[in-house]
DNA sequence: CACGTCCACTCGTCTTTACAAGTTGAGACC
DNA sequence: GGTCTCAACTTGTAAAGACGAGTGGACGTG
């Protein structure tokens, strides 16, 4: 075999990247199964937790994923839907329901949301973000995006309540054009979306919901919105499978 | 302990639950040094291997790092550093001698870059991107900036070389507002910038050269430059580290 | 007091062994 | 032919032991 176990470099690292190799030359195939545990211990001579550390690292860069029970197998590349933030403009909004369901018309996936709300002081972050004072009161949209029935996207959206009292954006509906159409109705009108985007991996929680694979991190998309006078009127924070979604923007040389 | 053999649960994510729990506590600061892995084999009263699969788990999630012969740490919050995109702008790139050496003006560290040049034929994804025939010549700038001495961003730029050809985009040194500044001077004029963000995790060799720690993915940012007549120029693969950078983006809604 | 050696402590790697739990197909049975 | 059981696979979890290698402080020596 290709494995000196007196290089220095790690036996288990040695076989991850012999094994990386077959893989990205073609040998294995995207979604193929890996020889078993017991087959790979035979063919590289060493044990079966040296095995597992080698598998565990490529696992961990999701280049694999294993079933118990069934075996190994080569992360298969996954079809990842472009989510076009320019669609956040004004003329798209008046189309479409909502940002989400526009995506699932353009996917063509099956839809569905649970959405909870509730009422809550603002807490540091929050309250810096939006420009408000700790403690102030913030209306809470706290949604689940599931696709097929398959949780995608995680989002919570605070409001200064003193925006929201009174309409439907303290319900679970809040109507054509989702909550910043309420918001224009009231009298806002929009500056230019702030967005920030970071990447992580997942916490636990987010792990389960979002039915992440191991080795896949997520987005975190804040949008914080803006009214022209420079208030801010919603602070949006997205999670994302990052092996699910692409961010795509446009940025004006202007 | 709070630990359950009986419950189902591994039991060394449950060491891990408890683990992250008493890190988002406050119980373990950040930075703080945990337990050495022989007290946490007494105090959980388990089995050393257990106790590395729990503190793994914990690494994985970079919510802790190790240090060969120190002991384990929690990991501190890093202050990350903001990419705003619409410094692309024409009047910034007049100003700055290049987007990099911008940040770093801002961000109050040593640039330093190394570029290489090679010239090939576009491969199929480079064809694609660029609407272009595979095969066709392209000028690829290879670069790897550095802050401080530590490498933080690695970047690959690609241009059809009958844009290039005879000017200095071909040299090291691009000039005042680099690689834009010459297509400009060229008589191109800018369309609006695509990107398209995306996260995962990184390769062996982007993890080396950009040292990351284990737990961090990376964040992968392809920028599309057309000219007014829809014709590509450039397309920029960036590759960041998600620890240090977020990005920016603004949204215009007209 | 300064320096260097050494030792104790840390995590990293690797072996051997055992059992549990999920999956699948062969083969017995109805 | 259809169905059920079971055995033989797979990976998951856990233990105990051993040695290696990096770190840093104690301690002795000069």
């Amino acid at each position: 075999m290709v494995i000196d176990k007196r290089s220095g470099v790690p036996v288990y690292r040695q076989i991850a990247a012999d094994i990386r190799e077959r893989i990205t030359s073609g040998e294995y195939a995207p979604g193929a199964q890996l020889p078993s545990e017991q087959d790979l211990t035979a063919t590289y001579d060493v044990s079966r937790p040296t095995i597992r550390d080698a598998v565990g690292l490529l696992r961990a860069e999701g280049v694999v994923y294993s079933q118990h029970g069934r075996g190994v197998f080569v992360t298969p590349p996954r079809k990842v839907q472009r989510l076009s933030r320019s669609r956040l403009s004004k003329a798209a909004r008046q189309e479409n329901k909502g940002a989400f369901l526009g995506d699932a018309a353009a996917g063509g996936f099956t839809p569905s949301t649970t959405v909870k709300i509730r009422f809550e002081p603002a807490d540091e972050r929050t309250a810096e973000l939006l420009g408000i004072q700790p403690g102030t009161e913030v209306t809470v949209r706290d949604r689940v995006m599931r696709a097929d029935g398959l949780a995608v996207q995680l989002a919570v959206s605070r409001l200064p309540r003193e925006f929201t009292r009174g309409t439907p954006i303290e319900e679970t509906n809040t109507g054509p054009g989702g909550a910043y159409g309420r918001l224009e109705e009231a009298g806002q009108e929009f500056a230019p979306f702030e967005e920030i985007v970071r990447a992580r991996m997942p916490s636990p929680e987010e792990a389960s919901t979002l039915q992440l694979a191991e080795g896949v991190p997520v987005l975190h998309v804040t949008r914080i919105a803006r009214n022209t006078n420079g208030v801010a009127l919603e602070v949006n924070d997205m999670i994302l499978a990052a092996d699910r979604y692409e961010l795509g923007y446009e940025i004006r040389t202007d």
